[in-house]
DNA sequence: AAGAACTCTGTTTTT
DNA sequence: CAGAGTTCTT
């Protein structure tokens, strides 16, 4: 690929610090990519590089073109998200980041923490904040880096005495975290940057070790994750890029304040900008700019298309999400039987939950695909059971996988768990643990026999999970009704344990960067359909992009409306699923919302007699085929004479 | 104190 | 409509 003047010049960029801003698919990533190929090939140390991506997939994917551009060099580079990257080093220097906390624990985790917080701390109020609502206080407040305090009284309309209460549970949140050495993901972030800005040693020893730090989707970047930039640059050099336009992650703290103020707060910096687009043909980017331009927000893009035009966008209305699911696999049987490989054919969905037909269509049909930004295989609960008894040998005062591993067993319920787990918490070592429980639950010897199999198998983790599913086995099969389907998963997380050093290191990768039961399942096959949440896939692209759900309802979503700025949000990421289309943007849905979950609160347009807000309610006819032709004439309908046809 | 049988609630996006 | 919470039975 040849690169652009503009592509170059920043990939080349000699300066200080710099931003490169500009529109979807004018070849930001690929510009970072080159820019770090350039660096090595004029003699920068790999090893002193920095790639910081927004999921692990993208770093993967960098990683890749890099190696195929400059060869084993890439291999020294680190590339990686700001997590695993913050959490490199909590490990590596434990005392330096005051931190021994051992296991990362996913949001559910911390959902049932927080839940046993709430209980101690305020016991049963039905209109206390539920614990869902606590945890998103807390995240929020820590990735935006507000004092909980000022957080809670200015973003809240939460009363004086329910702050205070909220308070006392947040703390007592993390008073259960440390007891338990746990981390949950904005921890790892957080005492990061707390040494990393609080212990001038720490920050010189981490400033010392690089030259570059390069960051793609700087729009994304929260207030937490800009204080980890800002303490490592200098004499380390920033090159960040990306996009205000598809800025969609505010809900978890990302302001794109980090790309517009960058400016200002970086005095010395250079903005470049890109602008053409290569990935999309004209048309539609025709659809995507008008988007944009129906925003009250000025946004300043116009996308153009290097490869001029191409086929119109479709705009195709269903009656309902199983004639939709239907639809949508049948054409891609058809264009796989033409020929199309399965891999160029990328399904988007606005949340995993409405694609639930489209992917009963795929399996019913046997279309290999991989469903990335679904329910994930270690959230699912016999996984969790099984990984239970592998996280208390792992830490032993890991209390929830305690409860969850002891009331597996018969007879053992909550209140025999819990006593059991509060003389285990002032254990060291699961022998000791191992020692207190053939005491007091010494009639439970075949639990205690099933812990130490693992244990005698635990340096080889395809073993450990080997002899874990064997001996939770008969339990868990009397448990699940559908045992036989959730018994392929132990074969598979056999699988993906094979190719870790540690259970320990298993089970932290697939918590920090959660798979599907699919994606797992093929993760070797490249002839795939993907599906996707729109979110998990800025920064990917596909020739052909069905989007599914274009419905009032979805776009912008029902939870958002009445909130101007989450609203404005939804129309990116609307914008960001029709720029991800290189040649075909297909688009589904039905106009008559029914059947859509409307949270009452939000139903404000029924009461006023106005109609439900939608991105695409005037839409110019010259924009989009609206083919209804292209459907099977519906059971229902009169039969019309072939005469009359 | 455990487990079965019942009722109720809440249904975005993610590292 | 499923998963969590509550009440009832053993
Ligand atoms: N100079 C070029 N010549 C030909 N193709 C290019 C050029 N630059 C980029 N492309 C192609 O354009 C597509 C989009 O590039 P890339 O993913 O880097 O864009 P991006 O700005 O990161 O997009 P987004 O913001 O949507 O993530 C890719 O398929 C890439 O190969």
């Amino acid at each position: 690929m040849e690169l652009n003047e503009g592509q170059r010049k920043a990939a080349e960029f000699a300066g200080g610090h710099a931003l490169v801003l500009a529109g979807a698919g004018t070849g930001k990533t690929s510009t970072i990519v080159a820019r770090v190929a350039h660096l090595v090939q004029s003699g920068a140390d790999a090893r002193r590089l920095l790639l910081l991506t927004f999921t692990r997939r993208a770093a993967r994917e960098m990683k890749y073109r890099l190696k195929s551009q400059i060869g084993a060099a890439a291999d020294a580079i680190a590339a990686g998200t700001f997590h695993n990257f913050c959490l490199s080093y909590l490990r590596r220097w434990p005392d330096l980041f005051q931190c021994p906390e051992l296991t990362i624990i996913d949001r559910d985790d911390q959902l049932q923490l927080m839940k046993l917080a709430r209980a101690t701390t305020i016991g049963t109020d039905a209109a206390f904040p539920k614990p869902a609502d606590l945890v998103n206080y807390s995240s929020y407040a820590r990735n935006t880096n507000r004092g909980i305090k000022t957080y809670l009284v200015e973003f809240t309309d939460l009363d004086p005495d329910t702050v205070a209460q909220v308070q006392a549970v947040l703390n007592n949140y993390t008073d259960r975290k440390r007891e338990c050495r746990y981390l949950d993901y904005d921890d790892i972030l957080h005492f990061f940057a707390r040494r990393l800005h609080g212990d001038a040693v720490v920050r010189q020893k981490l400033q010392s070790r690089y030259d570059h730090l390069l960051v793609d989707e700087m729009q994304d970047t929260n207030p937490l994750q800009w204080l980890i930039l800002d303490g490592l640059r200098d004499p380390a050099k920033l090159f960040c890029v990306g996009d205000d336009a598809q800025s969609i992650y505010a809900f978890r703290g990302a302001d794109f304040q980090n790309v517009h103020s960058f400016a200002e707060r970086v005095p010395d910096s250079t903005t470049l900008k890109l602008n053409e687009n290569y990935r999309s043909t004209q048309e539609i980017l025709d659809l995507s700019n008008w988007l944009l331009n129906q925003s009250p927000l000025k946004y300043d893009k116009e996308l153009r298309s290097a490869r001029g035009p191409g086929i119109k966008p479709v705009l195709l209305e269903v009656d309902d999400d199983l004639e939709e699911a239907d639809w949508v696999a049948t054409d891609l049987m058809d264009r796989h039987n033409g020929n199309t490989p399965w891999r160029d054919h990328m399904i988007l969905t606005r949340t995993a939950y409405a694609s639930r037909s489209v992917e009963a269509a795929l399996i019913e049909n046997d279309i290999p695909y991989r469903f990335v930004g679904g329910t994930t295989l270690l959230a699912s609960a016999h996984v969790k059971d099984l990984l239970s008894m592998l996280r208390v040998i792992d830490n032993v005062t890991d209390q929830l996988a305690w409860m969850r591993f002891l009331m597996l067993w018969p007879r053992i319920g909550e209140k025999t768990a819990a006593k059991a787990i509060d003389g285990i918490l002032q254990l060291t070592n699961i022998a000791d643990a191992v020692k207190l429980l053939r005491k007091r639950l010494a009639d439970k010897q075949e639990m205690i026999a099933a812990i130490e199999s693992v244990i005698e198998t635990w340096q080889k983790p395809r073993e450990a999970i080997e002899t874990a599913s064997k001996v939770l086995g008969k339990i868990l099969e009397k448990r699940y009704d559908d045992w036989d389907r959730r018994l392929k998963d132990f074969a598979l997380l056999q699988r993906l344990a094979s190719k870790h050093e540690s259970v320990r290191s298993f089970i932290e990768t697939y918590t920090l960067d959660p798979i599907t039961e699919s994606e797992a399942q093929r993760q070797d096959a490249d002839d795939l359909v993907t599906l996707i949440t729109v979110h998990s896939a800025k920064g990917t692209e596909a020739p052909v992009c069905y989007l599914i759900g274009v419905a009032p309802g979805n776009y912008p979503h029902a939870r958002s409306i009445g909130d101007d700025a989450q609203e404005e949000e939804e129309r990116r990421v609307l914008y960001v699923a029709m720029t991800r289309a290189k040649d075909e943007l297909i688009m589904t849905g039905t106009m008559r919302s029914h059947g859509a979950f409307v949270p009452h609160q939000n139903r404000r347009w029924t009461s006023s007699g106005s109609s439900q807000p939608y991105f695409l309610s005037n839409l110019p006819d010259h924009l989009v085929t609206t083919d209804t032709q292209m459907l099977s004439d519906d059971f229902d309908d009169e039969i019309i004479s072939f005469r009359d046809r």
